[in-house]
DNA sequence: ATAATAAGTTAGACTGGGCTAACAATTTTT
DNA sequence: AAAAATTGTTAGCCCAGTCTAACTTATTAT
């Protein structure tokens, strides 16, 4: 059984690994806000676990098993997030912490549960795809708003990043999951873009908030 | 904050000074199943956090804050217990180990929030008490059925018992918390109950059986 | 009152998960 | 190619939580 601990790391690499191909025990440490020697440390164990494979100096690997593992402990965490959302309430900005929490908790049955109720949901309330049983991640077909031109209307169907202050920042533009709008205008200078959420609803998001916004074309 | 160890700890100290009133450091480690100097070595450290009182060769004795934090952890307990049946359709059986991990979740909010989509219950699927959010337990009126005589009807209310064999014991005889029923005939040689359930239906109870049944009488 | 039993304690060891300081190996820069 | 910067490793320490073996102190039984 492996300890939230381990989870964490795990949960760790397999992120820096769907990004940054190269994870170095550097990037791993910074990751998990410990010392350099801890996590050399844990990629050891993590080894003799079959999780990942490292030869020094060279990028960490995950196995297929690793791979699996990670995946099923992003379901739950998303798992949890959609439930918090959809049958208790929560709103997006205060799901991520508490399924943080929730991710760890071993009982199968508890989230099979929350699967069924939910109805086998594919994406979490940020979008986010949630890994099936068998912790295969249904590709997403989503596009980034900044390859969108002007002129084009889009819907937004997923989000890069769920730090509190962007939800936070969404929520106060109402903007959410499933908001569409037109790209009016893109302004040279600054990369930003001018949207129309209604004809008479416009609004300006900068470069860094459309980085983070994946669209559909409409 | 408490280690998820520490807290059942003092979950364990919590309980037992609920029945037995003299708890020893023995009592504690055998009802954690570790060594007496592992329970010993607790024990100092709950004393440090101010928890309970401790002297060589005396019975342990919680603090007012030792209780309280005890009080809150069985409340966290049974509220998930009462979400996880009510809501999310878990058997009376099959939520005490469930919530056995999820008590030791930290985020208030989640708790909070159960507790209000349950209308703020007092009694978990159990019929066990829920310490409200001060960790007061709501003292129970309700009477043990091996001091009812024949002839007499009772409403069954609580357990005083809830292992996953008791509880499907329970299941097959289709009792369930609520169940009404009349105390028909009392046999001297074994002390077991002979109770009607309906006008055609009645039902042998060993006297082991009814020592964990409380009841109302009617 | 003494012997037997039970309860509590001490000492020393182990694992998991952390740290710092110092050093070694590899890349990168110049 | 040499110097500088980065990356990884070793050694030694810490705390939490666990163990066993051996010992001390109470309690109970005779």
């Amino acid at each position: 059984m492996p300890t939230p601990t381990k989870e964490n790391y795990l949960k760790a690499v397999f992120f820096l690994s769907q990004k940054n191909q190269q994870i170095s025990i550097t990037a791993l440490a910074n990751k998990m806000r410990v010392s350099k020697p801890t996590a050399n440390n844990m990629v050891k164990k993590m080894e003799q676990n079959n999780w990942l494979l490292y030869e020094k100096y060279k990028p960490l690997e995950l196995t297929q098993a690793g791979k699996k593992m990670g995946a099923l402990i992003v379901r739950k965490h998303r798992l949890a997030e959609m439930f918090l959302a959809e049958v208790m309430g929560f709103g997006w900005e205060e799901v991520h912490e508490i399924a943080e929490e929730m991710e760890h908790l071993k009982s199968h049955s508890f989230f099979d549960r929350m699967d069924e109720i939910l109805g086998f949901p594919t994406i979490d309330p940020h979008g986010s795809p949630i890994p099936d049983k068998n912790g295969t991640i249904p590709k997403s077909t989503y596009i980034n708003l900044t390859t969108i031109k002007a002129g084009e209307k889009v819907r937004l169907c997923a989000l890069l990043k769920s730090s509190r202050d962007f939800l936070l920042y969404l929520n106060k533009k109402k903007i959410t999951l499933g908001t569409e709008f037109k790209v009016q205008q893109i302004e040279r200078f600054d990369n930003s873009f001018e949207i129309g959420l209604t004809p008479t609803k416009t609004l300006v998001l900068t470069y860094e908030v459309c980085k983070c916004l994946l669209v559909l074309k409409l």
